[in-house]
DNA sequence: TTAAAAGTTTAGACTCATCTAAATTATATG
DNA sequence: CATATAATTTAGATGAGTCTAAACTTTTAA
């Protein structure tokens, strides 16, 4: 990397801090690849902009303003990976080195562009949620397409993505959007194309599109609430 | 602009020196906001570089090395410019400042998928050549849809742009690639359909695929090369 | 409880791209 | 053709981001 930005700044002490351990500056200084005076000084910078919290010799955290920079950035970054696997199709692991570089500069308008063709998507196909516009990040439990998800469980679709606007609007018109419940009623063998109920109407999809609907079976999501509540 | 990278001053001398006057300090410059003691520091860095000749006091030449960076910005810049508004849909007058800033951090293997999904176009439709993988800058004269071509003119392909794969496939099938002679036989009113004659097939297109090839006047192509001729 | 070890910050230096002002070179004009 | 004007380069300063080494604070453990 050439110099870190602001942004990686904090982006990396956002990282840092889910893991729940104090942030410490060589914590970042090992991440960022920086000596720990490096550190301290540009730390103190941003403290100064009133993006982190810092006392001396004890660590740091973003404050309001700095996470919501840190989960701009992580937005840009995973829907910029998902756009270069779904509508450039690179490979998945040479999307993230890229994605790390593009994630600073793809303006508002961009990204609005980008989460509109990918059918404004709730998580990449790692499972990472994808925060929202307005900076919300909701635990996704499980995402997986369509074509994976087994006959007759309750699916609920993630997003529905695809460069296509053909597939799209073949999509919308079958009610399949996010949100949306859905189930397998069957798969023809060898070809892999399903019957799938939407609501009270029943349809036969071609396998591509099948591929292109990410879904959460709804039994988990709900075990997920259920961990919540006890954990919380 | 942040600090204008290395490969900024390259475009700039190019674009300068296609004006055919001597590229001096101070045109450069003024093209890139900066002091002209500032230029001047960073030329002789170039010239170590051997990527610019300079002599003071009487101007910048590009070497070929020179030449081959700044070639393959403009290729960027101008894939990703007609990039942002055929897939992301952007407006004309916003693509190009969008464009300055990723025109930068757009890898090899990005530039050549982008490339693939535009359908490897030879302009822009403002009708400035896309130059090749390799380098080269075709002129091309005259660049617009074959939804705008007039009826009954002979016209060739410049770059069929989709990101739907059903209309690239659709259109592959009839044989509508870049190179290819067509001519329109009549317009439907309203609807805007196509019926096209190429080689000795005559096809019925949708509005919506003419809007997608680009076109030139095979007479026009000519005369150009004519007037190539004169002048050189 | 205190001394050694580990972690953090400060001090001072370096490089880089930039600037302004001064010095130098080229060009244009009387 | 000599000199005034314009253009270019050099000199020296600044600020940003980085480093190493020294100073300082906290933690650990005898």
């Amino acid at each position: 990397m050439i110099s870190p930005t602001i942004e990686d700044y904090l982006k990396a002490i956002f990282k840092l801090q889910k893991g729940k351990e104090k942030v410490t500056t060589s914590s970042i200084a090992e991440r960022l690849q920086l000596s720990n005076a490096t550190v301290t000084s540009m730390i103190k910078k941003l403290a100064k902009q009133k993006l982190v919290k810092h006392v001396s010799y004890h660590g740091v955290v973003l404050t309001e303003g700095g996470e919501k920079i840190a989960v701009k950035v992580i937005r840009r970054h995973r829907l910029v990976e998902l756009f270069l696997k779904e509508i450039l199709e690179l490979e998945w692991d040479k999307v993230h080195d890229e994605a790390e570089q593009l994630e600073h500069y793809i303006s508002d308008e961009i990204m609005d562009s980008i989460d509109r063709v990918l059918g404004y998507p709730k998580a990449d196909p790692h499972g990472d949620p994808i925060p929202t516009r307005s900076g919300d990040i909701e635990k996704v439990e499980d995402n997986y397409t369509l074509a994976e998800a087994e006959v007759g469980k309750k699916l609920v679709i993630n997003s529905v993505s695809d460069g296509d606007p053909n597939k799209l609007r073949f999509m919308f018109k079958l009610g399949l959007l996010p949100g949306v419940s859905i189930s397998i009623k069957n798969k023809t063998p060898f070809e892999g194309d399903l019957d799938i109920k939407v609501g009270s109407s029943h349809y036969h999809i071609p396998l591509a599109v099948a591929k292109k609907i990410y879904v959460t079976q709804i039994e988990r999501r709900l075990k997920e609430e259920e961990k919540k509540h006890l954990t919380v």
